[in-house]
DNA sequence: CATGAATGAGGGTTCATTCAT
DNA sequence: GATGAATGAACCCTCATTCAT
C-alpha cells in the first residue's frame, strides 16, 4: 500500500514490493495471481477500514452534528489511513473505477442531514459535500495546506456548524 | 497532451505518441530531447491557454462578480482544455510538482476580493474556494457529476453571489 | 570475453552476447547489472589467469633466468590467453585505465633482475622491458609477425640471456 | 580526427563531428558519403603528415645515425601529430586493418642499416625496432611513462648509438 | 553548396510473469 | 509453500543515413 500510494500503480516494480516484504518475487504472484491482483487486493484491504471509519459517524444522529463529523473526516487523516487516502486518489487519475461505492453511505447521510436541516436541495448540498471532501484530501494529501484549522473553521460558518 | 491526460505520462510509451502524432519515434525526441521534454513542452503549451483563461476574470472589478467568475472557472471546461485540466491534476499525483504558480494570480485576486466584502479571514476564504475548486475539477474530469448547474446555484448561494 | 576481445566493447551489443550465450538478453542484466557490469566480470575472471601466469615466473632466483621468463611471456600466449589479452590491449585504448596493477609485480621482478645484473639504470630498463612487452603483445595479437622465433633470440641476445 | 582520436570511432557520433566542424549533419554525409568515408579521408590526410615525417630519416645515410632517428620518432610525437598517432594505434584495434604500409619504408631503412653494421639477422632486428615502436608509442599515448628520456638513453646503449 | 527535419534500426535496460526445483 | 533463474516484450533513447528544400 505504502509503495502504490507513494509512487504510483504503474511506477512500482513487483521486484520492489518482493524486496520490500522481505519475500521473493515468484511468491508475490503466487499469492496475488499479478501486480492488479495486488492491487486489488490492497484496496480491498483499505477499504474496510475506510468504512469502520465511516461507521462511527452514522452514530451521532443530530443532523449538524453529522455534518461536522463527515467535514471532518479528511482533516482527520492519520497516519495510519495516510497511504490508503493517497492510493484511492491516486488511482482515481489512473484507472477509471471512481471508487464511489466507498463513499455511498456518507452520501445519503449527507442528503438526510440536510433534509432535516430544511435545505431546499439537500442533493446538490451533499454533491457540494463530496466535492469540498475531495479538494480538501486532494490539498492536504499533497501537503499543501499550512493550517487547515482555520479553514475548517471556516467552513463550519458557512453551514452554520 | 490528449495521450497523457488520459493515461498518465507513466503509462504513455513514446512510440505510442509517435504513431498518434503520425511520426517516427526519433523525430518526438529530435524535438524534445527526451519523454519529460515533451510533457514540459506540452505543459507549457496548455500553461498558456489557462493563463489566458484567467485573465478574463481580472477584468471585472465588483468583487462578487470576481467571485463569481473564479468559481464558474471549473464548470466552463471545454473540450478544448479538458485535456490539460486533466494533465494538469494528472501529474500532481504522479511528480510532487504541484503546480502553484498557476493558481497564484487566482489567489491574489481571491483575497482582495474576500477582503472588499469584509469576510474576517480572506486567506482563508480564498483556500477554502481552490480546494473547491480543486473538488470540483477533480469530479467534473473524472465525469462523475450528472447535473452541475443545481451544485453552482447551491454554491454561489452560500457566499451570497 | 571472446566477443569484447575481438570487436571491442562498443561494438558488440549485448543481444549479441545473450545469442552467443544462448540465453535472453534480460538474463544477462540479471546477471552482471549492466554492460559495464559484465565486462568487470570478464575482466576480474581474467585477472585470475594471468595472476596465475605471472606466479610461475617468481619460482626461478637466477636474474637472467628470471629475464628469459618475463620476455618470453607474451611469446606465449596460448589459445586460452589469447583473448583475454586482446582484451586487455583492447580497453586499455578505449577507456583510460591503464591496467598496470596486473603487471606491478613484474616491474618489481625486472628492477630486481637488473640490479642484479648491475645495469645502471634498472628503472629504466624494466621500463624498456615493459615497453617491449607490450610491442610484442601487439604485434603478435594483431596477427602480423611471422617468425617470432627469430625475434626473440635476437631479443635475447641484446641483453646477454 | 581528434575525436576519432580520443574517444575511439564507435564512440563518435556524426553529430558530433557536425557540430565540432560547426556545419550542418548533412553536409558531413554529402563530402565523405559515410561515417566510415570520413574515417578514411582523416587517415589519409593523416598518412601524409606521417610520411613527411619518416622522409626527413632518409636524408641521414650514415646508419647509426639513421637507427638513432628512427627511435626516436615515437619520441617526439608533437602536439600536431600526437591525434593521428593515437588515431593509428585505436584504429588498430577495431578494425583489422595493421597499417603495416605505413612503416614499409621504415622497415627497408631498418633492414638497410642493420646490414651495414653487420648484424647477423637484420630481418628480425629490424622487427624488434619496431615493437619496440609500437611499445614506446602506446605507453606514451596512454601518458604512462614519466621520464622518456632515460629510457630513450638506455636504448640507446643498448644498439651502442 | 548547405541545411536540418525525418527516419528506422538498433542500443542498453526494466519488468511482469513463468516454471523447475 | 517458497524460491530465484529465466524469459521476452516493451521501454526510452541514440545514431547513421536520407532527402526535400
Amino acid at each position: 500500500m505504502q509503495l502504490f500510494a507513494e509512487d504510483g500503480y504503474n511506477a512500482v516494480s513487483t521486484s520492489k514490493v518482493a524486496r520490500m516484504a522481505g519475500v521473493s518475487e515468484g511468491l508475490v504472484f503466487r499469492h496475488f495471481k499479478s501486480k492488479e491482483g495486488l492491487l486489488n487486493a490492497v484496496m480491498e484491504m483499505g477499504k474496510k477500514r475506510i468504512i469502520a471509519l465511516f461507521a462511527k459517524v452514522s452514530e451521532k444522529d443530530e443532523p449538524k452534528a453529522v455534518l461536522r463529523r463527515i467535514i471532518e473526516i479528511p482533516f482527520n487523516i492519520g497516519q495510519d489511513e495516510y497511504h490508503f487516502w493517497r492510493l484511492i486518489y491516486m488511482v482515481k487519475w489512473q484507472t477509471n473505477d471512481y471508487i464511489d461505492s466507498l463513499f455511498e453511505p456518507i452520501n445519503e447521510m449527507l442528503i438526510k442531514a440536510f433534509r432535516e436541516l430544511d435545505y431546499s436541495d439537500p442533493q446538490s448540498e451533499a454533491e457540494a459535500i463530496k466535492m469540498m471532501i475531495d479538494g480538501i484530501a486532494t490539498n492536504l494529501l499533497l501537503r499543501r495546506t499550512e493550517n487547515p484549522q482555520n479553514l475548517l473553521k471556516s467552513i463550519f460558518e458557512k453551514y452554520d456548524l
